[in-house]
RNA sequence: GGAGGGAUGGCCGAGUGGACGAAGGCGACGGUCUUGAAAACCGUAGCGGUGAAAGCCGCCGGGGGUUCAAAUCCCUCUCCCUCCGCCA
């Protein structure tokens, strides 16, 4: 969400950056109704100001036993007219809010222009992609004939787009868990928490789910609460209506969960295997940070999740994504995406974005630089680390042996009992 | 699901429609004292809006109402707690 008083300060800058996200903006509007509210306002305020001036000597009148009805009926007069403005007001402020909770945050100045994610910048490639002396096959075919993958009840338990795994596919994925968070633990500093998994919508609001994309969420109707879609959502909250003291900035957080995800829309796309699916595990890292060191943390925030890949030495490679492909909230975008034989292509696991105070403002998260100065909103910051499905996906297709099985990366084999290779059956 | 009880500042906790942004305590911060610390004593402190500023306006869970005037009265919603039932 936007400061309008920022808005009201610099309108061309505003504007510019809409323009980079390719939306054409009266800005007029939102001045008018900024203008109009200011004045209704301290017409209110003027009104209030005299009502209670005037009440307090009724106060005063009566406490001394003498007759203040002379002084009554004016005041009722004024009164009168308050609810009037103050009803004005309320439209007024409630379609400027409506407006500035629509739009979506300004690029940094970093961010390249462009039009979809073609224009999308590569910024780092690491490792080989393997070359196969055989067919390689899919990670849905590998999983399938392993007979350790199983979409076909999954289906029949729920409904399509949800998946199952047995046996050390499905340890593999436990096992992923615990070694990304132990390593964002132990070496890269962050928090562990395990929050709710259905938050209400104040919660989805504040990292900016809600209103737009409802239709992504998953609803429970009957109790009114979301199932997240990621542990961004009830992580940023965890510090929602908080003022934060500037020395415990900034705060970093890993949390797993499960994400649900509608993927409306997304009909026929990436239909096989574990790449789009309603229901994935995910380690998340999340950060609240001072305004003028966001974007180191941004950056530190991609080598943590790209230590993981590297950890398991997986070929991957850093996108800046352009201004016409980043997501609704954030300010500036770093994908990492890790090799697919599959796709024959890279594919993203995690998404580490910096939202500046896009989210806080929304969420009203704020810090003091100390006792005395004024609360300002923090930034805050998140991404993967990792997708856990899609890295089983990609351990899988960059693992496999010609004999259809999987070796386990040296690093995982600690947290798989020891276990060298997914066989079939095992 | 049934019955009952609550929601006041960072925390605890008073509050008779008018002197209440709100007693008192704890905690916090600054100072005095001290070699240092503790204790004691003195002092300072909420958030938002509006305004160039002084100031003004609003905020006692949310929303609405009564009144010249609401933390206080009325309506409504939400959340929390206790007991019973169910349950990993």
């Amino acid at each position: 969400m936007h400061d309008i008083r920022l808005i009201r300060e610099s309108p061309e800058r505003f504007k510019k950056g809409l323009e980079r996200r390719g939306i054409e903006y009266d800005i007029n509007r939102l001045l008018e109704l900024d203008e109009e509210r200011r004045k209704l306002i301290q017409e209110v305020q003027e009104l209030k100001e005299k009502r209670n001036r005037l009440s307090k000597e009724v106060a005063e009148l009566k406490r001394k036993g003498e007759n203040a009805t002379q002084i009554i009926e004016e005041v009722r007069g004024i009164g009168d007219r308050i609810p009037e403005l103050e009803t004005k007001t309320d439209e007024i402020e409630r379609k400027l809010y409506e407006e500035l909770i629509s739009l979506p945050n300004i690029p940094h100045e970093s961010v390249p222009d462009g039009k979809d994610e073609n224009d999308n910048v590569t910024v780092i490639t690491w490792g080989e992609t393997r070359k196969f002396n055989f067919e390689p096959l899919p990670h849905w075919e590998l999983g399938e004939r392993l007979g350790l993958f199983d979409p076909r009840r999954a289906s029949k338990l729920a409904k399509s787009r949800f998946v199952m795994t047995y046996g050390s596919m499905a340890q593999l994925e436990r096992a992923l868990v615990n070694f990304m968070i132990d390593i964002h633990v132990k070496k890269n500093g962050y928090r562990e928490v395990l929050p709710p998994f259905l938050v209400n919508e104040d919660s989805m609001f504040g990292t900016g789910q809600l209103p737009k994309f409802k239709d992504e969420l998953f609803w429970v109707e009957r109790d009114n609460l979301y199932l997240i879609p990621t542990a961004e959502v009830p992580v940023t909250n965890i510090h929602r209506d908080e003022i934060l003291a500037a020395d415990e900035l900034p705060l970093k957080y890993v949390s797993y969960t499960p994400c649900f995800r509608r993927e409306a829309g997304s009909y026929g796309k990436d239909t096989k295997g574990l790449i789009r699916v309603h229901q994935f595990n995910k380690v998340e890292l999340v950060k609240f940070s001072l305004p003028e060191t966001s974007y180191e943390e941004l950056e530190s925030l991609v080598k943590d999740a790209a230590s993981i890949l590297e950890a398991l030495e997986l070929p991957y490679r850093v996108v800046l994504l352009c201004t016409g492909d980043l997501g609704f909230s954030s300010a500036k975008t770093y994908d990492l995406e890790v090799w697919l034989s599959s796709y024959n292509n890279f594919k993203e696991v995690s998404s580490c974005s910096n939202f500046e105070d896009f989210q806080a403002r929304r969420a009203n998260i704020k810090f003091k630089r100390d006792k005395k100065s004024k609360p300002e909103f923090v930034h805050t910051l998140n991404g993967s680390g990792l997708a856990i499905g899609r890295t089983v996906a990609a351990i899988l297709e960059n693992y496999q042996t010609k004999n259809g099985e999987v070796e386990i990366p040296e690093a995982l084999r600690p947290y798989m009992d020891g276990l060298k290779k997914i066989t079939a059956q095992v």
